[in-house]
RNA sequence: GCCCGGGUGGCGGAAUGGCAGACGCGGCGGAUUCAAAAUCCGCUGUCCGAAAGGGCGUGUGGGUUCGACUCCCACCCCGGGCACCA
């Protein structure tokens, strides 16, 4: 039987409290925010959760910052807009589809219900009035609108082109989406295809997209990482002049043009080099060489996009000589095209200027195939390598021999712009965004082909009236992983909404990242019918004052969702002003399962869930916050969760009204150690706050264990504690723990305040005239080596500090009798004598 | 190769030019208990020493400084990003 029956109401039970508590967030009002609110506004995000079940440990972490800073905003006093939503299209849903036959829908739907209520058990706390769903057709709507609006502002257009087609997904692939040559999703190996596909012109924003990154408050490698993927190039375009025979250029015959950063390395220009996909290959090949091209390229064309993006392989092998000739225009002479893998038709103009000198992959090329190599910048004399890229003087360039770098490139531009034989250029490693995808579960692209050729291309956007254009339920799923639409005739047989003929639909879906790319403005106004989202709510609360989430999402959801922002304000969607999303950008390291093995000791292979079952959220959001600092990764078995669920113990042993750890408290006037305590209030609410400010939970965890192991001291001292002092220092700390902790720290304060609810309490403020102290230890050092340590007066005077060190025994016993040097005093820190 | 991070006790970490190791985990000792768990209190970088005290100590080597985990130079190791982009 029980023995502690009368315990038994006194002790920290979360299973008992947080479900309350949870329910009364879930019914109150305290965390929606009306769109007039009056407030000042804090829009806090963390990013659209794919729902995959019940959260784990990842997301617990991820959604525990989130939370803090909500209830933390919130207690200051701000309308803080705290919505979620749910990324519900994508490839899981369908590959279960797949497996069990059944449609995606009821599927999701359950996932989402999961993800709900795990996040709800953590403790985390929404407007759930403003919850969206990609798989919503309200918000489908808005995505096939926007489409539409794209396509006839010639955002959206459709084009062959060499796509990343990926045999396990039976889809095509965004470039970002292909890691070294491989699918991301599924790992499989990418293959390249010529299909007719839809693009985004993001390209359109490429300089935008530069440019605005230097004004977020991000992390410097996320921009980084941006900046890299944006890949701004300045250089020169221009012509080569294709040479006859006898080496003479055929002034009747287009040249051919390629792209360079080096201009000002034109003179050692020793052959030209073009892709093997490059339109003008058949021309520019000789019938002799003819054989040896065709059967290089037909080579290329097999090759996967790992082979050819290998840098294995020898060099011998990954060129073919075509015959023809080109003639450089600086110094008139003609010199050998060739083709090779590794020139790119889709980056630049699919051919390039070949300089071995200054040009290492040239220099290896040229070497591999005996081809001259003229140095045109003078390496420094100790220079030892191949190919020298640094700056010197130009040398063997005629009228540029002599200039510096920069100096050559701007001559050289000038000189070719003069002769119009081409001109300075700018180009950008990013390519249009691939928006389409052959897959089911996402959301339809509302566009129709007419059999008559109707609109541009035969093809003609969805009437208004259809929108949105939802995929049909009876739709049997393809063992092969092929889009039940393409066999759906019901769905594929439409009329021509502008002849009236009979059209077909498109079946592609879009990228889920179009999803992503806008919820964060819907969100500010989710009710709305006539219009994705009022212009003034974004205007409220946009751009998002805090965004939250992985560094998995640095360049691609990211990158689009700053595009999308930016096309749908110049489309009149959304303020004209609002260039950016994210103002500031915090991302959290990764939770990694089982750097060492795992063990059930440890409790690693408890499941979030699980956890909060038997020892409560509280104490599972505290071992999150204190075990490392957010940014950086952490390792499941470092949370140190006993630790932090004693903690919470402590806590409540301290502070519950029942409990018998407090017997009884002194009043009248303050001792000098109450007044201490006090003073140890005040300090502990001025570095909370601004730990709290600057994402130092881990530092705020270990203030409140100091803080409450002092309380501790203080109530068993024999003098026992000063009432007003004892609750003055309990309710800060419930107040400061409260956005950390909330189910606890409500619990505890409704206890002692007749049921008031602490998140509705305003943030305690430090009083500054009591952050200082009257007496603090100085250190007093020899050679900057502490040999003392003496309490004083803040206040002490720089004299004073000195002769109290020269005055210590121990200082004088390393001095042995010699006379100082030199004294450096800092007063009241420390004096260092030296010797 | 280039660009970012990072390297501190047995472990996670704290300290942004001024007491290295806050806080937590683990360990050791004590109180309480018939006993244990829980709880409370104390100790816990390392070496020498009975102690007082002292030597050594923040990846390595140099430098700046009265004083360096912190700033500068060179290097080593770990993690991440980029890498035929002309």
């Amino acid at each position: 039987m029980d023995d502690y029956p009368e315990h038994e109401a006194r002790r920290y039970n979360p299973a008992a409290i947080e479900p309350k508590w949870q329910q009364r967030w879930l019914d109150g009002d305290l965390y929606q925010v009306e769109n007039d609110d009056p407030r000042d506004t804090r829009y806090v995000l963390s990013m659209y959760p794919y729902p995959s079940g019940p959260a784990h440990i990842g997301h617990v972490r991820n959604y525990t910052f989130g939370d803090l800073l909500v209830r933390y905003h919130t207690m200051q006093g701000k309308a803080v807009l705290s919505p979620i939503g749910f990324d519900s299209f994508g490839l899981p849903a369908e590959n279960a589809a797949i497996k069990s036959g059944e449609h995606p829908r009821p599927f999701t739907d359950a996932r989402i219900e999961e993800l709900t209520t795990s996040l709800r058990r953590m403790g985390a706390v929404y407007d759930n009035r403003r919850t969206i769903k990609s798989h919503d057709p309200s918000y489908m709507y808005w995505n096939q609108k926007f489409f539409i609006d794209f396509w006839n502002n010639d955002l959206i257009y459709r084009t062959t082109a060499p796509v990343n087609w990926c045999p396990g997904c039976q889809t095509v692939l965004a470039n970002e989406q292909v890691v070294d040559g491989r699918c991301e999703r599924s790992d499989d190996p990418v293959e390249r295809r010529d299909l007719e596909q839809w693009f985004c012109r993001i390209t359109n924003y490429a300089q935008e997209l530069l440019d605005e990154l230097d004004d977020l408050e991000w992390p410097d490698r996320v921009k980084v990482m941006q900046r890299n993927w944006i890949g701004r190039s300045e250089g020169a375009e221009f012509g080569l002049p294709i040479a006859d025979t006898d080496g003479n250029p055929q002034t009747d015959v287009e040249p051919l043009t390629v792209y360079t950063t080096r201009p000002d390395t034109s003179f050692g220009m020793t052959f030209a080099v073009m892709s093997p996909e490059h339109p003008r290959v058949d021309e520019l090949t000789t019938d002799e060489q003819r054989p040896l091209v065709e059967a290089f390229r037909q080579e290329v064309a097999n090759k996967s996009e790992i082979d050819r993006l290998s840098t294995e392989g020898a060099i011998e092998k990954r060129g073919v000589f075509t015959g023809g000739r080109v003639i450089n225009p600086f110094n008139n002479k003609p010199i050998p095209v060739y083709l090779a893998d590794y020139v790119l038709m889709t980056y630049g103009t699919g051919a390039i200027m070949a300089v071995p000198g200054e040009d290492q992959r040239d220099w290896d090329f040229a070497e591999a195939y005996g081809l001259d190599i003229i140095r045109t910048v003078q390496p420094p004399d100790d220079f030892e390598g191949e190919a020298y890229t640094g700056d010197g003087p130009a040398i063997n360039s005629e009228w540029l021999n002599g200039l510096e770098m920069a100096e050559a490139k701007a001559k050289a531009i000038e000189w070719l712009e003069k002769r119009d034989l081409g001109e300075a250029k700018v180009n950008y490693r990013l390519r249009d965004w691939l928006f389409a995808r052959q897959r089911f579960w996402g959301c339809p692209i509302p566009m129709i082909y007419c059999d008559a050729g109707c609109g541009r291309h035969g093809i003609v956007p969805a009437p208004e009236s259809d929108l949105p254009i939802v995929a049909p339920d009876d739709v049997e799923f393809q063992p092969s992983g092929e889009s039940p639409l393409l066999h759906h005739e019901g769905f594929l047989n439409t009329t021509c909404p502008e002849c009236g003929g009979p059209a077909k639909r498109e079946t592609d879906t879009m990228d889920t990242f179009v999803d992503s790319a806008w919820y964060f403005l819907r969100f500010c106004d989710p009710w709305s019918d006539e219009v994705p989202f009022a212009t003034a709510a974004a205007e409220k609360f946009m751009p998002v004052d805090q965004y939250i989430g992985g560094i998995e999402h640095a360049i691609l959801h990211l990158m689009y969702a700053r595009f999308f922002t930016k096309a749908l304000a110049d489309l009149g969607y959304a303020p004209k002003d609002l260039r950016e999303p994210f103002k500031r950008l915090f991302t959290q390291g990764m939770v990694r399962m089982g750097g060492s093995k795992m063990s059930k000791s440890k409790g690693n292979t408890v499941s979030p869930e699980e956890y909060v079952d038997a020892h409560g959220a509280d104490s599972l959001r505290l071992a999150i916050l204190q075990a490392k600092p957010p940014a950086e990764d952490v390792d499941f078995e470092d949370f140190q969760l006993e630790g932090c669920e004693r903690f919470l113990n402590r806590v409540w042993r301290l502070a519950a009204t029942d409990s018998d750890f407090i017997t009884g408290v002194r009043h009248g006037d303050p001792t000098e150690s109450d007044r201490e305590i006090e003073g140890d209030t005040h300090r502990l609410i001025d570095r909370v706050t601004g730990e709290y400010e600057r994402w130092a939970y881990n530092t705020a965890v270990a203030a409140f264990m100091e803080f409450t192991n002092s309380l501790y001291k203080y109530v068993q001292a024999d003098q026992g504690p000063h009432g007003p002092t004892l609750d003055f220092a309990i309710d800060s700390l419930l107040q400061l723990m409260a956005p950390a902790v909330p189910h606890i720290t409500a619990e505890l304060w409704a206890m002692g305040h007749e049921g008031e609810h602490i998140h509705e309490r305003s943030w305690p403020v430090a009083d500054p005239s009591k952050l200082t102290v009257s007496t603090v230890t100085m250190v007093l050092q020899v050679n900057g080596k502490v040999r003392d340590r003496v309490e004083v007066d803040v206040d002490i005077s720089d004299d004073e500090a000195e002769s109290l060190a020269l005055a210590s025994e121990r200082i004088q016993a390393q001095l042995d009798g010699a006379a100082p040097r030199k004294v450096i005093v800092r007063a009241p820190k420390l004096v260092n004598v030296v010797a």
